[in-house]
DNA sequence: TAGAGTACTCTACAAGTGTAGATGTTATCC
DNA sequence: GGATAACATCTACACTTGTAGAGTACTCTA
């Protein structure tokens, strides 16, 4: 299991998300959907894919003449990683004191409070559930 | 309030670590108290740190031929712009998905969770008071 | 005051990333 | 069947980051 430590740049994440969204999707397709919020020219966004491609983070699929790409990592793995890396590198790889930070820095709303209790309760149940079973 | 959007590198994280514990102090006390961990020549990590200087993340004063770097950033700014990028990057800037992850993610021991419980209610406590004082 | 340390400065180079122009290729429509 | 549109490939260049050698300057001691 080990994890490719896949680590992100902020544009291959940006990239990644539209993949995410629309994929199969052609580099076209996605330079189109990036136009409001980036600027970026055709080449630049076939670039950066293949790029990805070569690294494992896309992965694509010739298609006649056209190449369709798809994500090669879920959502939920990329924002592992992401995690992953926050966590090593500012919080010495413990849990515990990056909640700590997030929840003392007032970026924690009331209604997310509310939320968050609900959420750590359940996981809690959950756990202590898969724990009976074996 | 403006963040200066401060973006470590893995390297320079491990550098400026160390400056935090050691400050103020010269490149050679870094480079030897890195000698364990990495194996870095000291002109490298001269070179990390004097560009670390030139984008604010460190600072010199200049006693007798020896410079004294220190940081330029608290431990918590940098946290703080850490976390923020994952959470703009992976989390669409909504902290409460976030949690959820580490949550639902086995990232986190049972004692972690009784903690974090623990946590939660002062800090709700917390801001229960500050906002009734105002 | 010359040599030995110790710290600093200058320069360099490879890999990675951001950005994209110019050029080539294929399918399609008149 | 040739023009056009749509897509792909090739090449390039500047900037950042990782890494460090070679050379210089200052300071202390024999």
């Amino acid at each position: 299991m080990k994890e490719k430590s896949r680590e992100l740049s902020e544009n291959e994440w940006v990239i990644i998300q539209t993949v995410w969204e629309l994929e199969p999707c052609a580099a076209p397709t996605v330079q189109e959907a990036l136009q409001r919020t980036k600027n970026w020219a055709y080449t630049t966004v076939k670039t950066m894919m293949d790029r990805m491609v070569k690294k494992g983070l896309l992965k694509t699929k010739k298609l006649r003449n056209i190449y369709l790409y798809s994500a090669a990592i879920t959502k939920s793995e990329a924002r592992r990683g992401e995690i992953m890396k926050t966590l090593r590198r500012a919080f010495d790889g413990a849990v515990t004191p990056m909640m700590q930070f997030l929840v003392e820095n007032d970026q924690i709303s009331d209604k997310e409070y509310v939320e968050l209790d609900r959420l750590i309760q359940s996981s809690r149940r959950r756990r202590k559930r898969k724990k009976a079973k074996k």
